[in-house]
DNA sequence: CGGTTCTTTGACGAGATTCAATGCCGGTGG
DNA sequence: CCACCGGCATTGAATCTCGTCAAAGAACCG
């Protein structure tokens, strides 16, 4: 059993990253049962009202979170990147509330909350890094009411963006001058609460502005600072976690 | 020590809801070391930028978290009632991401952080309490994004409404037909994402609709079922912990 | 290539903000 | 006891941001 090709290995990196793991913790992590799939873009991963018994992590590929409005409306409420548990929101919780999809195609690993709850309770550590893992996720929620609630269109997109690159740059998926962007622009706009249209007008301006470029799938930021002024961008809220 | 007037009863009930504990679970509770103290309204629990070493207990009175926007404006993330825990959001985590103020006179109970952390991984019921707790909490960020951003200002005055009564219910502050208010319409303003000026129309056509009635510091449902449809309520969100 | 999805742009309209003025209520002090 | 004051609620008018509708162009896929 290499560690370097074990299915487990991003979820080992990932807690890793968060929380100092004993030899013992370590054994325990790359023991839980689990199962590698695959997964075509745009199919649910988690669908609100179901009774979640398996945990996802998301070893390859881009994931959001979305709840659907009762008149059809959908409202992305983040998005998940190579590396991020996609579940622990539903660890303690009988039915999910919301629903995963992929956006891409993506690779998957499946593990049963069960041995995912025991292993948290029976080695403190991975425990800890769970609960941090899952506070941060609800910091990054926090940031989008107030960005949805009381930014305006542009600083809004921009803001967006900023999160999406400094947490894909963390994840060594790129850089700032030059980022994968998986998403269209409606899909910006369901993350963001505006429409399509009005995401596309306020790239433009963000473009014209001189502080990005864009081709197709790809985001080049040309002036970091001056877009994380336009975005009143902070990373604190990350909690250094992305 | 009766445990009726005991300062930590409050959060031993909360927790009680949620979980089930063992004789030695409720003993280890009702340990924790922790001070009682008083605040007036409109003033700061937590503040962005601090590093908590307690975690605060709110017995009596409403509190508010919320952020700052760089242009001023502010963004109520959620509000909370008599019986929440209001830190747990930060018990993992070194500094505090937003802050929490007192929106009315309040009573609260101050238990240390370290002190939690060891009583929840030293009693699993209890640990399993605060997680549930936590995430209902972030799921409660969740629906508050998409009414932020998805919903119009009518639903969304009415959902925001919708979820404080329901919450206040269980809590036992207050029926559906009368219950206590304790926001201004800035405030209400503040976590929907919209100007005083505004949320006024809004109650002001939700009042002429015959679905609620309002005196100073008091809301009174008129019509719940009619109500709860056009606020597009769906309590599941809450996942009964309310 | 042909069809589909995504992007881009323009014209128009709706919903929310802003500005401004008035009224209401509770508290305070003469 | 009542006049005054400050915070909050209420309302109207003008303005502006963003949404809606529509059409054309660009990129992607089989």
């Amino acid at each position: 059993m290499h560690s370097i090709t074990h299915p487990l290995q991003p979820l080992l990196s990932k807690v890793r990253r968060i929380a100092r793991l004993s030899e013992a913790d370590e054994r325990a992590l790359l023991a839980v049962p689990h199962r590698v799939g695959r997964i075509d873009a745009n199919r649910y991963i988690i669908r609100e009202g179901d009774v979640p018994r398996e945990c996802c992590l998301l070893v390859e590929g881009y994931a959001a979170r979305s709840k659907l409005a009762t008149d059809g409306g959908r409202q992305i409420v983040s998005f998940h990147i190579a590396g991020d548990i996609l579940d622990l929101q539903h660890l303690f919780l009988e039915r999910a509330d919301h629903s995963v999809q992929s956006m891409t195609d993506a690779k998957l690993v499946w593990l049963p909350m069960v041995a995912l709850r025991d292993l948290a309770s029976e080695h403190p550590a991975i425990g800890t890094a769970f609960w941090r893992d899952a506070l941060v996720d609800a910091s990054i929620f926090r940031e989008w009411v107030l960005n949805v609630g009381r930014r305006d269109a542009k600083t809004r997109v921009a803001h967006m963006l900023c999160e999406f690159i400094v947490r894909s740059e963390a994840a060594g998926l790129g850089t700032v001058e030059s980022m994968r962007l998986p998403f269209t622009q409606e899909q910006i706009g369901d993350a963001t609460g505006l429409t399509a249209v009005h995401v596309n007008r306020m790239l433009r301006e963000l473009t014209d502005e001189g502080l990005i470029e864009r081709t197709p799938g790809v985001l080049r930021v040309l002036d970091w600072p001056g877009f994380k002024r336009a975005a009143t961008f902070n990373a604190a809220y990350l909690h250094a976690a992305a």
